[in-house]
DNA sequence: CTGAAAGCGCTTACAG
DNA sequence: CTGAAAGCGCTTACAG
């Protein structure tokens, strides 16, 4: 009876296990743990009490004496929200559903409010991924001199990260609009003080350049960081005195909102102007017409940058590793040959 | 220059600080946590000090004597990802961005793999929230012992939740549709296996009988858990001998996925038929045309759930509470007055 | 192979 | 008002 009452009270600890099998809990703690050599019978033995009972270690204790939590933390900034709602759950999903086969737990935080300085100092976590473009070498610092640290999407020297191809990416997505035919490109982005936006910018310099095409600042726009920031830059584009045949927008949400505003002018996508996105978001199949865009194996992205930061957890000297992912060209419906009849 | 090393390797712990300023180390836990009666000079002192140190306290000791350990968790059904994806995100990111503030951590977990009994057992949360419509009272039961709980979503004997008023909702949502002239509203629905997607039947069938108008079997349709399951739905109405002028369709994403399928038929949105979601969904402001929906208040639903489990956590005794969201229609343009012509 | 002891960093009666 | 001691549940040298 008071049996009864003290297990519905208390969890089950080694010393539970102790007194039931007959052993000390230093050797219950070996015996679970697999450290040292021991007669396999008691250890067997110990195993077995364990399960029965369904202990598990608290690991408030465990990590008070082994400097492991066995969690991670995720970190993601405020501005990526909820914009980049579905872009970033699913580098988050994934994080989390490689970390737990691991026996590892994710806590989810966001930039603001020092959560992030605040989880690792009260040391809840061994390790933490920066996931987004936001993350400063203030908020990185702080953080690197306490634990693991991981970035993704981003790139700080010296710390390790996994990021993504964008130059490649945007050569690549240009490229195929050269091959349809395009001469007069535009290039839309939300801001160039994005590392990525920076980036895909690069390749899209590129691609020109290789084919021998002249970049026209006329062609050019940033709309600024908000909604409605692909309708500011496509007015601003059809300001110009050059009206451009396909544009390449810097990423998927802004690329919808281009489309829109092409629609709205009385234009079609893509016989009138071909749009091409970037990150291959979850609204990228819903726009109409489907959004042509350049995929992010943001899955994989997640998985890797687990991967990494278990590895550094087990050994923080480990040199610092830039992991770059290829992208991929999903074309879908909102791009297209040039028209013949246009200039 | 060992001091320096040692500040850099070790964290600053209560002990430092009583070093510093002479008194003992229980002396400074009562400072820093307010406890008992004590000269606020020494208060005020202590503090400095800490502040001066960057101290944080060390979450595993304190949780170990406490046992608090100042995190929550939040689980969602593996089920819900990624389609439901931008509706759960909307919801964890209030929980987490009301938790902060009440500086409490959020360890984000799936239900697959029992992630969440094992973050519970191995004490690493003060309480847990529940997510979504798929959670059993066996999953339910094992938490409920040990921690307290809180549903959103969703609904079970005795425990705590939050959701939203699905009958109330899809009632207005129908009544809508009949103000506008329709008399043969379809409802369509993944499944009825859902207590959400049943209420929300349930709302639509009271609608049509306050209105008179007689439920016909041959307007209802459930398309199954899959993708393109509007679009089965959908062929399974208009396999039928008569063809809806609206349709209240469960939930945004399946909305979505009628309107492409009724599109694909030849008929347009709203002019032929008319169709309303349930969600407000990301999506609804992406498909095309605009989805008439009706909406639920996520970011308040997390605050709520959030405060009340803080609540729990402070007196586990407190009586289960229900707490139900009343929901608001949003008219876009996915539907419209039925059109003279048609039968 | 296994037990006793010390310690991780905190809090909390208990003295004084 | 404040200090010394015990304890939270675990691990890890250290003996034996």
């Amino acid at each position: 009876m008071t049996d009864w009452y003290y297990d519905f009270i208390m969890a089950i600890t080694i010393k539970d296990i102790a007194k039931r099998v007959g052993v000390a809990p230093s050797t219950v703690s070996r015996a679970l743990n697999g450290r040292g050599r021991m007669s396999s019978l008691t250890r067997e033995k110990i195993r077995q009490v364990a399960q029965e009972l369904g202990y598990y270690p608290n690991m408030l204790a465990k990590g008070l004496t082994t400097r492991k939590t066995g969690s991670v933390g995720v970190v993601i900034d405020r501005r990526h929200i909820p914009v980049e709602r579905s872009f970033y759950s699913a580098i988050i999903e994934a994080i989390e559903s490689t970390a737990t086969p691991h026996g590892y737990h994710v806590i989810f935080a966001t930039l603001k409010n020092h959560s992030s300085l605040k989880m690792v100092k009260e040391r809840k976590v061994d390790g933490v991924v920066l996931i987004g473009t936001d993350i400063s070498d203030e908020l990185a610092s702080p953080l690197l001199e306490e634990i693991p640290v991981v970035l993704v999407d981003n790139h700080l020297q010296g710390v390790d990260s996994v990021a993504v191809d964008n130059v490649g990416g945007a050569y690549r997505a240009v490229e195929y609009l050269i091959e349809l035919g395009h001469r007069k490109i535009g290039f839309i982005t939300e801001t160039m003080r994005d590392l990525s936006f920076r980036e895909r910018f690069t390749g899209y310099q590129e691609a020109l350049k290789k084919h021998g095409i002249k970049l026209d600042e006329q062609l050019i726009a940033e709309g600024g960081r908000q909604r409605g920031s692909g309708s500011i830059a496509i007015e601003e584009l059809f300001d110009g005195k050059i009206l451009p045949t396909a544009i390449f927008v810097a990423n998927d949400y802004t690329a919808v909102e281009v489309i829109w505003a092409i629609k709205a002018a009385g234009l079609k996508v893509p016989e009138d102007i071909s749009v091409v996105g970037f990150d291959d978001n979850d609204i990228a199949r819903i726009v109409e017409p489907l959004l042509t865009t350049v995929h992010v194996p943001r899955k994989r992205m997640g998985e890797e940058a687990f991967r990494r930061l278990l590895a550094l957890i087990g050994d923080s000297t480990l040199p610092p590793t830039k992991i770059v992912f290829p992208t991929e060209l999903v074309i879908r419906d909102s791009s297209g040959y040039k028209a013949r009849s246009t200039s």
